[in-house]
DNA sequence: GATACGCCTGACAACGTTTACCGATTCTCG
DNA sequence: CGAGAATCGGTAAACGTTGTCAGGCGTATC
């Protein structure tokens, strides 16, 4: 009987209504993904990685790129409520915003935060260390014999760049070597203003030996304004990115970067989220899952000329 | 009174469950956008034109991407069909499977075909001529004074590769320059496979003095293994590339290449399959809406060394 | 032949809206 | 002051499912 009626509704290519079932199942089968607006291939990777965790088919992504989250949390807050989801995946920096969370748990909006850098204890949390992170690739170039390393910073309000920024703290204070703030350049994670900032940081008085870049597009940005001033990496300058994003490996040379392994942390997060949604109490779930980095090692990188 | 109603539902932070309205306006406010695996620059370029038009917030976007869609269109079709759409957005190579779109039809679910090659009467239709694109990029070249010119297609699955060639064709025909099949390779779009057909190429005996490469991912490894085996572009080696996607920019040196504007062509999809839903009658609506290229000379390209 | 059990059928309420309609009330204007 | 228009509150139906419940039928058990 089963049988039948599972063939007749093939044959009709009948398909039961979603809006339906969502009524009387009290919920959408919607996973929102939230970012602002980072390299594509850090989006693509977001994205695919929660895909590869929905593939099942019963529930769907609708992608909300939403810009400058930190001057305006709640307008954010009104557009994910208002979007009928079942729960919302927040990438950074929407994931760092305490008034957005306020608001989320205040609807009774379940939400998983990838890589977020304060209040590591609240909702479900996908975590990297960043500071580590930034330790590592910092004491890697401090290693390498460079002393004058020049920084280039993401969006300060991104909390990621507060993190990487204090790893680096750490590794130069280790090795003993100080920070020159004039070396510290503000970037916003994107190549154009990359490349601005790049270019005065090498034009000036003292040139440092090494650039540590905040991301990759960064990264690839700073060769650029290398080879325009007739620099060449690694042999007068090294440049380190972050993040083992598509342009890292494409680049050339091939950028020495710290794989953050985004895509597994959106299943993650995906994961976690669908878990939670599909009634797991909330007890037997770990609160929160770290994810490591690595170092990667690649051309970009060499010891400072003698 | 309907102010102070609105007032109330304010205070409430109430808002209408989406599933009841979309049950009884019989539709989802969904409109769903499906690509193959193409680079990330391309992916988020049309997801970002699409939601440009969407940014009302009435629809909201949901991804789909699906892998193989040449062999196996009859799962994307039950895909889409199962997903409570109430249009949705083709890029191509699903644009151009005319059992997807005849499964799509006899359902009713509204599409709009970005970039498709054949059948282009069927649908909505956002066009752009890729044939001449391909021929301006090989004009180009050949101005420039190539003759012995290497070819990097892309998957051949795509319609897109064929319309490329085809402009190619055109264009040295009408230089007079005959075409060298064993100068033609195929890649399928990405830089791994592109890095592989481009050493093959180069390591031939009759090294081409060009390389025409179907999209810019292509055409950056095929830099790099130029770099490789010790020519530099352009001098040794020129370079062109397809797309104007953000690798073409970032690239060193920048990439000539062929702007296809993929923002605006997704954006006018999602406006038309809108007007659409919206209830504007079909006749009213132009059919086929075509986006010009553009050539982009940049530094890649240059004439051949004497 | 009575009882218990399984399977199937049909009827009906519920989910949260929107739309339509009716009668009652208030407002506007001559 | 009264006619007509506008507004209001209330009620009911509809959207397409899922879930429950009662009742009917057939089959196995004792």
């Amino acid at each position: 009987m089963r049988q039948k009626v599972k063939e007749a509704a093939e044959a009709l290519d009948y398909h039961p209504n979603l809006a339906a079932q969502s009524l009387i199942a009290r919920r959408s089968f919607l996973i929102g993904l939230t970012y602002e607006r980072p390299s594509p291939s850090y989006v693509v990777e977001l994205q695919n990685g929660a895909l590869s965790r929905l593939d099942d088919g019963r529930y769907r992504l609708v992608v909300l790129p939403f810009a400058h989250v930190a001057s305006r949390p709640e307008e954010l807050g009104k557009l994910l409520l208002r979007a009928g989801l079942d729960g919302v995946l927040l990438a950074p920096p929407a994931s760092d915003q305490p008034l957005l969370l306020d608001m989320l748990e205040r609807q009774r909006l379940p939400y998983a935060r990838i890589t977020p850098h304060s209040d590591l204890d609240r909702g479900l949390v996908v975590a990297m260390d960043e500071s580590a992170a930034g330790h590592a690739v910092a004491q890697h170039l401090l290693a390498l014999g460079h002393r004058r390393i020049g920084i280039i910073l993401g969006d300060p309000s991104h909390a990621a760049s507060i993190g990487r920024l204090e790893g680096y703290r750490r590794a130069f204070a280790e090795a003993g070597v100080g920070i020159d703030d004039d070396l510290i350049v503000t970037g916003d994670f994107t190549y154009a203003v990359g490349y601005e900032v790049a270019r005065t940081l090498l034009a000036s008085a003292k040139r440092p030996t090494a650039v540590l870049a905040q991301n990759d597009d960064m990264a690839v940005a700073a060769i650029a304004a290398a080879r325009e001033l007739g620099l060449s990496v690694p042999q007068d300058l090294s440049v380190a990115g972050f993040d083992n994003s598509e342009v890292s490996r494409t680049a050339w040379p091939p950028l020495t970067t710290v794989n953050q392994p985004v895509a597994q942390m959106a299943w993650d997060a995906a994961d976690r989220l669908i878990a939670m949604l599909d009634g797991k109490t909330v007890p037997e779930l770990p609160q929160r899952r770290d994810h490591a980095h690595e170092l990667l090692v690649r051309a970009s990188t060499a010891a400072p000329a003698a």
